[in-house]
DNA sequence: GTCCAGGCTCTTT
DNA sequence: AAAGAGCATGGA
């Protein structure tokens, strides 16, 4: 088959396995060749990597302008970044020498509210099952690689064709009146998605959390992980595990952390936060 | 069988 | 404001 393919050459602080396995998205499939398969923004790409020299097939100079270049952040220095973050403590230091690699993708925003929406007290494994459901039943056919066919993330008017009895069948357990509700406000605009990308992180998180099945965690993780809000540090079980045991936090309160983060890590806390789950979730596994 | 997973909503203090 | 119960589902 004929693919186009892009080349990056000396990319630094990027390793696409580590951005795959990090938890913040959902649609990565490493393949046999040690490379990554991802779906995003109605494309397929397969992304191998020898040491500095990314390779993303399936894409060409133009996807790359547009869509790779910033779904991979490839703007922000992460070499300044980390140089910023380290020296801080042990912890930290250990969880970015582990995990430097690590990149906040900018992913289609409502694509993330429903997929952390699904995220709630939920597993890994089993959200990426339910997205890939929920794709192949309301996504477009995108192309089919290796026998493996490839839909896109479905719209919210897609999406919307889904009764909660339907939803149900993709997996998502009691979550499938929190999908219908959201996609029905969504689509008729009572939450505009195009105004949340400019707001502030407050104002932001506040109109998210109008959403049905979308509470502070979820709010921070989208975002951290679709608008470039790093300031947000989102707290689940793995990260409050972090901050009572190895930062000595008593309380984790949304406002008593978020103001332990900025004033500790810094405006990319959310970065941060993002080393250590990484970090911590790949100790006792 | 119990416990846990990138928590939230709803109810009760 | 803060704390607790209940929630689908599958894997350990």
């Amino acid at each position: 088959m004929m693919r186009s393919e892009f080349v990056i050459e000396g990319v630094k602080k990027f390793s696409i396995e580590q951005i795959a396995e990090s938890g913040q998205a959902f649609r990565w499939e490493k393949d046999q060749n040690g490379g990554y398969t991802g779906v995003a923004f109605g494309k397929v790409i397969n992304v191998i990597q020898e040491k500095d020299k990314v390779i993303i097939k399936g894409a060409n100079k133009e996807d790359h302008q547009k869509i790779w270049k910033n779904y991979f952040d490839m703007d922000r220095d992460y070499g300044q970044l980390i140089k910023g973050l380290k020296g801080k403590d042990i912890h930290l230091d250990s969880a970015i020498l582990f995990g430097e690699g690590i990149r906040i993708l900018n992913q289609d925003l409502w694509e993330m509210i429903i997929s952390f929406i699904i995220s709630g007290n939920n597993n890994i494994p089993r959200i990426k099952k339910s997205i890939d459901i929920i794709c192949e039943k309301y996504g477009d056919f995108i192309d089919e690689i290796d026998g493996k066919k490839y839909y896109s993330f479905p719209s919210p008017s897609q999406l919307s064709i889904a009764t909660v009895d339907d939803l149900r069948k993709c997996g998502v357990g009691y979550r499938d009146a929190y999908i219908h509700k959201t996609t029905k406000v969504i689509l008729e605009k009572q939450v505009d998605l195009d105004l949340i990308q400019n707001m502030n992180l407050e104002d932001a998180r506040k109109e998210l959390k109008k959403l049905t099945g979308v509470g502070d965690k979820v709010a921070d993780c989208i975002l951290l992980f679709s608008c470039k809000k790093t300031t947000a540090f989102p707290v689940d079980t793995w990260v409050k595990k972090i901050l009572t045991t190895y930062y000595g936090l008593k309380k984790t309160s949304v406002k008593e952390v978020n103001k332990f983060a900025i004033e500790y890590f810094g405006e990319d806390c959310g970065i941060a936060q993002q080393y250590l789950f990484y970090y911590i979730r790949n100790q006792n596994l």
